[in-house]
DNA sequence: GTACCTGCAAAACCTTTGCAGCATC
DNA sequence: GATGCTGCAAAGGTTTTGCAGGTAC
């Protein structure tokens, strides 16, 4: 999808929200970003310590702690996804995506349609008074080379 | 909600259905089912175990199998809502359900309303050849408690 | 009587934390 | 130089499996 020079603007802006809000702006730091933002799919805990970019430089407990973080400033997103494991995915501004997941070989598909369901937040906040509403939605179901 | 002909009655659809299926009408099953109809919101094990009218019969492990195979039948249905832990629902034919969660303390609220991606499924059937499809949809916020 | 189900116990799996040393600011 | 970040190791919590005995059919 995005060439070099897109990923490279979506790290910068993701670095530069960390620094601002108080992280420190360390190699682990840009990797783990690089490796989630080149990847289109969400990614779990282990799928992001096997990668080569990071595995040789983090220990598996310093990729979880910088999850956290990087969650807690806004620039990445937890997903549940129906599995045991968690999933992070990029979160830049305005964008935001639904999955479709085979149950059968666990695949996982980036839907790139308009939300059908944003509108419905504005609503459900004021009927219900929540507020900071945001929405994970997914479809299962079996792909055709599992029901191949 | 369903008082207690309502209640019984979906016990009795799910026994049936599953003794069609294979399954043995054991005493677990049956108290499974009552407890996981009777409550409104999804369960996890651990709720479904610390469930007195199961605690008193039936081993966790009983109980873990026990959705496994419940779940292939097709009478519960398992989510994810985001959280470490899988929630259980029971699944009556026809009837979906989206969930209001607030990340704060952990409540979740089954939402009754019309099912706003049900249409989307068959076009994405269409589109993607997935087969099978069903979703799960969940909104994540904080509740006014929390806020208050 | 046979096949399935249950209970207990232990293993497997993913997540989370403690602590001493290192890097960033 | 102070504070936050990293690595290693170990603990926590949930899920999953083995096996002997019991139960539904």
């Amino acid at each position: 999808m995005a060439e070099e020079k897109n990923i490279q603007e979506r790290i910068d802006w993701a670095v530069d929200v960390c620094r601002k809000r108080g992280l420190r702006r360390t190699k682990a730091m840009k990797q783990l970003l690089r490796v989630l933002i080149e990847s289109q799919c969400p990614l779990t805990l282990a799928d992001l310590c096997g990668a080569k970019a990071l595995s040789d430089h983090c220990d598996k407990a310093t990729v979880f702690r910088l999850l956290g973080r990087l969650q807690a400033k806004g620039v990445i997103r937890r997903l549940g996804l129906h599995e045991r494991a968690a999933y992070y995915t990029f979160a830049y501004p305005g964008e935001h995506f639904d999955y479709l997941v085979c149950t059968d070989c666990g695949k996982i598909e980036t839907l790139k349609m308009d939300c059908p369901v944003k509108v419905l937040e504005k609503d459900l906040m004021k009927r219900t008074g929540f507020s900071g509403l945001y929405h994970e939605l997914e479809f299962f179901g079996s792909c055709p080379q599992c029901v191949g």
